[in-house]
DNA sequence: TATGGTTGTCTATATCAATAGACATTTTAA
DNA sequence: TTAAAATGTCTATTGATATAGACAACCATA
C-alpha cells in the first residue's frame, strides 16, 4: 500500500475556481519558504522549473513572484535567480503564562505594541459573558496593533472592567504592552485562562493593517485572562497573519 | 475616539488581487453564516442588498451564492430567497486528554474515523526527534479522515513506533479511533504532551478529501502524544477544514 | 571572452471574471 | 386576483487572467 501521503503527484494547482493561478502559486511557494524547503540554496527554483512543476506558462509563475517580491518574501536578481529574502515564522507559546511580548521576545530584535483606538463602552452581552460583568456595565476597549521587527504581527481588541483598569490606555500607549500596563495599575501577574482558536480569511480592515493580500489568511485567538485569584482582568480577539506565526499549545 | 473597531466603513471586496469578488464575497457570507448573522431570519439578504452593500453587481453576488450552495451552505428558493441549510462549527478541545472522538462527541450525532492508507516506512530525522528514536528506525504511518455526521472534518497523518504498535491500523479501521486502537493493543491510557498549530491554504488533495474549494482553508494541528510515563507514542498532523471547527485551549 | 542559465520585456491571442440591462418565473401577502 | 419581492435566465460588453513565442539584458563561470 502506498500512493497517498506527502509526495505530490495531483496537480497542485486549480483553475476556474475564483482564485488566480499566479495568487495559488504564491501562496505555494511562500508556504515552501518557511517550511524550509529552498534552505540549501538560499533561493527559489528558476521561473521555468516552476512553470514546469505547477503545471503553468512562465509568465504565470512570474506574476506569483511578483507578488512575493511585493511582500518583500523574495528579491528577483536579472541574472542569477529570485533569492528569498525572509522567511520566519513566530512562534506563540499558548501557556497558563501566555505574554505576547515575553513569548517571541527572543525571536525578534524589536517588539512594540501600538495603540491605535481606546474607547469606553457597555459590555455586550458577551463580553459581559467572559468578563464577569452585567451586560451593560463599562468596559474600555483597547484596539491593538502589534509588530516584531516592524512587521505588523497582529490586530488585537481587547476588553477590561472600566472600573478596575481605568487609564489603561494610556499604560499601553507607554509601556507598549499588557503586561506592563497591568502592573502600572496595581496587577503584577495574572494568568490565561482560556483560548480558543480559529482560522478566517481576512478582511479589508485585517490587510490594511497587518499589510496583507486578499485571499491571506489569519489566526484568530479569543482569549480570556484572569487575575490569581481568577477575577477576570481581560477578553481579547487577536487577528494573526497566519503565515507570520505558530501557536504552540503544551500540555 | 472611534471609528476603528467592529463597524465595516472601508470597501470589503477588493479587485485585482488575484482572488475573484465572487470568492471574497462567497468567503465573507460563510463566515457571517458561521457567526450567526443572519439568525434572525434564516436566510441570507436579497441578492440586490447584498450586491449594494458589497459594491458589485448583482450577478457576481449570485456567482457567490451559487459557490455556497454547491458546498451545501444555502440553498435559493425561487420568489422566497436564500435559505441557510447548516451554520454549525465544531468545537475540538485541546487538553492533556485530547481525544478527537470524545472531544466532539455530543456535538454531532455519528462520528468516523477511515483508515485511508497505512505503511511501514524508516522514520525521518523530524518524526524520529518528536517520537525519541533513532533516524531509520521503523515505524507506522496512518493516514486517516474524521468525519461528523457523514461530512468530513479532518485528514491526518500519524505515526506510531513500529516495535510497540504492529498492528495498529487494523485495530484503528476496526475501532475507527485512535483510543480504540491503543486500547487493543494494550494502551489504555495516553496524554498529549505538544500541540502546534498553524493555517494555511488547502492543497489539492485536502481540497479531494475535505471537500473543500480552492482558497479553503486549514487549521493544522501537529501533536505529540505520550503514554503515562512521557514516552511517545503518537506524533500526527492533522489537517481541520477551518470553516467548520474551532479550538479551545483551557489553561 | 565566450557560453549557458537566468530574469526582464514585448506582442498577440484565448478564456475567465465582472458589469449592465431586460425579462421570466415563483412565492408571499395585500 | 393582483402586486411586490425575490430568484432564474439570457445577451452583450469590458477588463483581468493565462498562454505562447521571441528576444533582450544580465550574471557566473569555464
Amino acid at each position: 500500500m502506498a500512493g497517498r501521503g506527502g509526495m505530490a503527484g495531483l496537480k497542485q494547482v486549480q483553475r476556474q475556481t475564483g482564485v488566480a493561478l499566479w495568487r495559488q502559486i504564491a501562496d505555494r511557494i511562500r508556504e515552501a519558504i518557511s517550511t524550509g524547503a529552498y534552505d540549501e540554496t538560499g533561493m527559489v527554483p528558476p521561473e521555468t522549473m516552476l512553470a514546469l512543476q505547477f503545471g503553468v506558462n512562465r509568465h504565470t509563475v512570474r506574476s506569483a513572484l511578483a507578488a512575493l517580491a511585493q511582500e518583500g518574501i523574495v528579491r528577483a536578481v536579472q541574472g542569477r535567480g529570485t533569492l528569498i529574502e525572509r522567511k520566519e515564522r513566530l512562534n506563540f507559546p499558548i501557556t497558563r503564562r501566555t505574554r505576547f511580548t515575553a513569548g517571541i521576545g527572543d525571536q525578534a530584535r524589536e517588539m512594540r505594541g501600538l495603540l491605535l483606538d481606546e474607547a469606553k463602552e457597555e459590555a455586550s452581552a458577551e463580553i459581559a459573558r467572559w468578563l464577569g460583568l452585567k451586560p451593560g456595565e463599562q468596559v474600555i476597549r483597547l484596539e491593538t496593533l502589534r509588530q516584531a521587527d516592524k512587521r505588523p504581527v497582529s490586530r488585537a481588541t481587547s476588553w477590561f472592567p472600566a472600573k478596575r483598569f481605568a487609564g489603561i490606555g494610556a499604560a499601553y500607549r507607554a509601556g507598549e504592552s499588557i503586561t506592563k500596563a497591568f502592573a502600572e495599575l496595581g496587577l503584577p501577574d495574572y494568568v490565561r485562562a482560556t483560548t480558543e482558536v480559529t482560522a478566517a480569511h481576512a478582511s479589508a480592515a485585517d490587510m490594511a493593517d497587518l499589510e496583507l493580500t486578499p485571499g491571506a489568511i489569519l489566526l484568530i485567538a479569543k482569549a480570556m485572562n484572569t487575575d490569581l485569584e481568577g477575577m477576570p482582568v481581560q477578553y481579547s480577539i487577536s487577528r494573526f497573519a497566519a503565515d507570520r506565526v505558530q501557536f504552540t499549545i503544551e500540555n
